[in-house]
DNA sequence: CCCTGATTCGC
DNA sequence: GCGAATCAGG
């Protein structure tokens, strides 16, 4: 770029206006960086730069100016893969989600007792809570469960039925 | 990846 | 002095 008085003045006016630099590049033909260097020389009123350079002590730290190191992506150390979380089967809530057992009510309907403390009794709930003929299953629980086997079957669900996702 | 302005430094 | 390269924030 030859700058002579006349693209000095007319890199003033545009400066003055308020282009940016780029743009007063694209309109004079030349890149921004001749733009804002020549701008510099001239000490044309500095615009908001985007940067905060208080931080950045150019005086303090003389970096040696020979070799430009491009910073590498693989010097970054590589993130360790996460394992996978493990699948924590929970049981399912005893009356609200497990869909309401079919009340077959038995003849022996003398049986109104309530499973004790400590006994491995199925408590899985039969009929309304609160009606005068809600009962617990009371059959045999089985492996340190709270349910019989046939309401352990439907109390636990799979973990792989629990998923909301489609994989 | 686009934009911005500022700075550095080989030429 | 010039301006590409580079930096650095939005």
């Amino acid at each position: 770029m030859d700058w002579n008085s006349e693209s000095i003045d007319r890199l003033r006016a545009l400066w003055a206006e308020g282009l940016s630099t780029a743009e007063i590049g694209r309109r004079m033909g030349i890149s921004k960086n001749a733009v804002v260097g020549k701008a510099h020389r001239l000490n044309l009123p500095a615009r908001p730069s985007p940067i905060r350079r208080e931080a950045v002590p150019r005086v303090a730290v003389p970096r040696p100016a020979a070799p430009r190191i491009p910073l590498g992506r693989e010097a970054l150390p590589r993130e360790t893969p996460r394992p996978a979380a493990p699948v924590i089967r929970r049981p399912a809530p005893m009356v609200a989600a497990a869909p309401a057992p079919v009340v077959t009510p038995q003849p022996t309907a003398v049986v109104r007792s309530f499973p004790r403390a400590g006994a491995r009794t199925c408590c899985w709930p039969i009929g309304e809570p609160g009606t005068a003929d809600f009962r617990f299953c009371t059959a045999e629980s089985l492996g340190g469960k709270p349910y019989c086997a046939e309401h352990a079957a439907l109390a636990y669900v799979k973990a792989r039925d629990r998923r909301e996702d489609a994989a």
